[in-house]
DNA sequence: TTTTGAGTTGTTCGA
DNA sequence: GTCGAACAACTCAAA
């Protein structure tokens, strides 16, 4: 690759949720155009309700692509702005008739492009899209009548189906690149090591690594938050620093428990764009009479959740995990959502938000659709309502206890037969951690008595 | 149109 | 402690 240094017309590629540059259509199809300008815009609304780590994980993110483009003879164009003014005025700027970019199916990205979209046309220019940030785009599995699928097996049926194109695995060598002048890339003010690698290199390695070494294991390990045995590629993939067909073309036979996990992000993507509204409201509106707890009390109760001070210390621990790295397991993610939801009785979207703000993974579709899953308003076609036991689960998937010790330090001396249910007791040693803020036999019976309800208001 | 089979992820009880 | 069965009892997708 060459740097450009010309005025003569070329293309933008605009970067969004794919920041890498190998198995990238957009760039191909921009580089066919004539000279490249990498641009990405720092767009304040996208980034509202982003907490510091997750800021952080897209500069640092931001940061490598720089670096990458650069070994490459170019350079990260970053313009701080909304993308209504800013993309128009670049490629105004460079001359380019088209602005390229991979397709964004979030209902904030729909409605951001089509306004980009009609503001280049005015302009004589258009905005191409060409790829997304998922193995099949949005919309394209559906069910034999051509609606979106609800229930997950039958879409992973079809998805599978479908198939994807193999991926061109190293960096085009045909693409050049043009640099036009640039605001700063922001940098963050937390150590190094307050969040992960970032970057296109990073994921790579982490996926290699965990190819070579955690795949096999997953399948048995998975469900084990103490045994830390999941990809950690979530929050890679949320960027596009990854893509999954990357993955997928690596999977053997074998590994279809992984590519299952994958899909799972497909059809989240897949409900979201066939009912963008799901993003805020319930998805299911036959919920949607079920009562939330609001006011002081409830705002307390949100703040223990939230700080991990519930007195449950799987919660517990999985709460403070989240606001100390910015990722949670899986399972976690369900059981605290469960406990919100349903021992707490709180809104589902004020769990979502908190997640949304946390971690660096935060995808519209995987969170907003995995709270409704979990709140009973989403797209479980389940006859009856699941209510996560905290103490169950934590004997179940954090046998030894050794999770709930490491993000709980108050029960590092209480043994593996009581820590997840550490509650005092005369002829125990006391320690500090906190009494349960509810009894979960209690609140499970008022949640199945508000699920009664809510069923029985909107019949 | 009607029917049928099945649905990520749970909990509790009793042998 | 473990395991299998009972319980929850509605909705979707496809035949």
């Amino acid at each position: 690759m060459t740097r450009d240094t010309s005025a003569s017309a070329g293309s933008v590629l605009w970067f969004r949720r794919d920041l890498r540059l190998r198995d990238h259509p957009a760039l191909l199809a921009a580089a066919l155009d004539g000279p490249v300008v990498a641009l990405f815009v720092l767009d304040d609304v996208a980034l509202r309700g982003a907490g510091p780590l997750r800021r952080a994980w897209l500069y640092r993110t931001l940061q490598a692509l720089d670096a990458d483009l650069r070994r490459y003879g170019g350079a990260l164009v970053v313009r701080a702005g909304s993308p209504d003014d800013v993309v128009p005025q670049i490629a105004r700027e460079v001359g380019a008739a088209r602005v390229h970019v991979s397709a964004d199916f979030t209902p904030y990205g729909v409605a951001r492009d089509d306004r980009v979209r009609s503001r280049l046309a005015t302009a004589g220019r258009e905005l191409v899209e060409t790829g997304s940030p998922y193995a099949v785009a949005p919309g394209r599995v559906l069910t034999a009548e051509g609606r979106p699928y609800q229930v997950f097996t039958p879409f992973y049926r079809a998805w599978a189906a479908h198939g994807w194109r193999a991926p061109a695995a190293s960096v085009p060598s045909s693409v050049t690149w043009r640099v036009v002048s640039s605001d700063p890339i922001p940098s963050d003010p937390l150590p190094d090591n307050a969040v992960p690698p970032a970057g296109e290199d990073a994921a790579l390695s982490v996926w290699s690594e965990f190819r070579d070494n955690g795949l096999r294991d997953y399948p048995r390990a998975r469900d084990r938050p103490d045994l830390d045995a999941t990809s950690h590629l979530s929050a890679y993939l949320k960027l596009g620093a990854i893509h999954p067909r990357t993955i997928l073309a690596e999977l053997g036979p074998d590994d279809g428990a992984f590519a299952r996990q994958l899909a799972w992000r497909e059809f989240y993507g897949h409900v979201l764009f066939g009912s963008p509204n799901s993003a805020h409201e319930d998805y299911r509106t036959t919920m949607s009479h079920l009562s939330y707890d609001e006011g002081l009390e409830a705002d307390r109760r949100f703040a223990a959740w939230a700080t991990g001070s519930t007195g449950y210390p799987m919660v517990d621990a999985a709460m403070r995990q989240l606001l100390a790295t910015g990722w949670m397991h899986n399972r976690l993610r369900m059981l605290t959502a469960s406990f919100l939801v349903k021992d707490l009785h709180l809104d589902w979207r004020r769990g979502a938000r908190h997640f949304m703000r946390h971690l660096l993974d935060a995808d519209v579709a995987n969170n907003q659709h995995g709270w409704q899953w979990v709140a009973g308003t989403g797209t479980d076609a389940a006859p009856y309502h699941r209510v996560f036991n905290p103490v169950t689960q934590g004997k179940r998937h954090d046998p030894d206890g050794g999770y709930v010790r490491r993000w709980v330090p108050e029960l590092a001396g209480v043994p593996a037969d009581r820590v997840h249910a550490p509650w005092p007791a005369p002829e125990r040693p006391p320690h500090d951690y906190p009494a349960p803020i509810v009894d979960h036999g209690v609140e499970r019976a008022e949640a199945l008595a508000r699920y009664a309800a809510a069923r029985a208001s909107s019949s």
